[in-house]
RNA sequence: GCCCCCAUCGUCUAGAGGCCUAGGACACGGGCUUUUCAAGUCCGCAGCACGGGUUCGAAUCCCGUUGGGGGCACCA
């Protein structure tokens, strides 16, 4: 049958960073290998809700592109299945009821009192001694089997072969080896990652969104497409958070990754998860981004901002920004002297370019030079700039400058031509004016 | 509390006894470039937690300490 992996989330909504860890390592595990990938829900808590959740997963996975072969797979319709190794377990003495005075009839799974090891695949030699745990419950008085016994008996019919999760499963693992043993089968390898913490240190909380969300750390898959993060740059970060190619090539295309994957090069250390790189790599994702699929991408920040836009302004838009960007959210403000109706004028950088007797001479000139042209082109904008540079033997800086506050309302914008032309001549003229006028106004 | 896991720059990491006066990346500081902001490029800052061993030789192996993390549910 071959080789088997799979990725089975509980449905609990969003897709967490770190799931997204947990199912990429599995997905470059098995198309490393060319092996099979299978999503499995783990919905074996009828508390949980189901049907938004399993969504969250499926769009999530499906955003960051990774992809299965079977599945998913829900626990919940293999009640039967459970059962009957209930059973077999209950007739060979290996399980027995047991009663709870609040919440029912539980039956419970005589776990072997003595050390148990396995070959971790990226812990090496492992072993535990259970004699002195509790035996488990495996199937709950709601009839429910539990995570631990579920999982036992789906991975054996799914012919898993390995088992690639988080460092918190660890301690989970001889008991499982032990179900595995009472059952007669034989047990998937096992391979634990450590887990992805937070900046603090700490196992990724629920509690902790807000404090997350105030330092744009982004710990759901959502909450990165909602700031404008690429999957690419997800993944690729996520990817190096516990992993490393062992090479110097961060940068890497899910192919790229693919190609280079083994279990063994995974870390024994947590990482913690740092929004800083990530930044960095989106805005190199963002320069890599062909123009047509980052127009499309983008749109929504730019329409949720200003109403609709003709598609070739916000195109253009775009592609002036895209040197420039680390987040698409981030377009809202920066493409702001763009679609919005109005300027609003930044005091300082009006104080520093605009009030200067100086510059409100050259602003004037540049002015009427624009008035004059025939067609406002980066040609005819450069030559007009550089004739006024010449003729008043100073710094290019001294003119664009004041132009860009003036036109843009504050000092950062794309090339001055660029600026000028997605304003179109109009626009420009007037927004000059009116810049005279305020500068003139302060005197 | 008990059990387990882990320990290289602020962060992500390379390093599987000599190639290490510890390499790369992000961040940070500075130079260059320049029409602003970015981008690019160059330089710099910064680390093997501590203490014992083993060895001719240890970031790498062993033990201990300390620190951090995880687990101890009829949650997954």
């Amino acid at each position: 049958m071959g080789t088997r992996v799979r990725f089975a989330p509980s449905p609990t909504g969003d897709l967490h960073i770190g799931s997204v860890r947990t199912a990429l390592y599995n997905f470059l595990f098995a198309r490393h290998e060319k092996a099979t990938f299978v999503l499995r829900i783990e919905d074996t808590d009828q508390k949980r809700n189901k049907e938004e959740a399993l969504r969250g997963i499926t769009d999530g996975l499906a955003w960051a592109g990774l992809t299965w072969d079977e599945g998913p797979v829900f626990q919940s319709d293999r009640l039967d299945l459970y059962a009957e190794c209930a059973r077999r377990l209950e007739a060979s003495g290996r399980a027995y009821w047991r009663d709870d005075p609040g919440k029912g009839r539980a039956l419970v799974f005589r776990i072997d009192r003595r050390k148990i090891g396995w070959d971790d695949l990226v812990h090496g030699p492992s072993a535990r001694d259970i004699s002195a745990d509790p035996d488990l419950v495996i199937v709950k008085s709601d009839g429910f089997p539990t995570y631990n016994f579920a999982c036992v008996v789906d991975d054996h019919d799914m012919n898993i072969t390995h088992v690639l999760r988080g460092d918190e499963h660890f301690a989970n693992t001889p008991k499982q080896i032990s179900l595995y043993r009472a059952l007669e089968w034989a047990p998937p390898v096992f391979g634990h990652m450590p887990l992805i913490l937070d900046p603090d240190g700490e196992k990724l909380s629920k509690r902790k969104m807000e404090k997350y969300a105030n330092i744009g750390l982004p710990v759901v898959v959502e909450e990165c497409r909602r700031l404008g993060y690429l999957p690419e740059a997800v993944v690729n970060f996520v990817a190096l958070l516990g992993w490393s190619p062992g090479h110097d090539i961060e940068l890497m295309t899910l192919d790229e990754m693919i190609r280079a994957f083994t279990p063994e090069r995974i870390n024994t250390t947590p990482a913690r998860f740092l929004v800083d790189k990530l930044l960095w790599m989106n805005g190199m994702y963002i320069r890599r981004c062909a123009l047509d699929r980052l127009t499309e991408l983008s749109r929504p920040y730019i329409e949720s901002a200003y109403g609709p836009q003709p598609p070739e302004k916000i195109r253009e838009a775009v592609r002036q920004q895209q040197e420039r960007l680390k987040r698409l959210d981030e377009l809202a403000l920066s493409t702001r002297f763009v679609f919005a109706s109005r300027v609003e004028y930044d005091p300082k950088a009006v104080e520093k370019w605009l009030e200067p007797d100086g510059a409100r001479a050259l602003l004037a000139e540049v002015r009427k030079g624009l008035a004059a042209m025939h067609t406002m082109d980066k040609e005819g904008i450069e030559a007009l700039l550089g004739r006024i540079v010449q003729e008043h033997q100073t710094k290019l800086g001294h003119v664009a400058q004041p132009l860009r506050v003036a036109v843009t309302g504050g000092t950062v914008s794309p090339p001055i031509h660029d600026t000028l032309e997605i304003l179109g001549r109009d626009t420009v003229l007037a927004r000059i004016d009116h810049a005279l006028e305020i500068a003139g106004s302060k005197k």
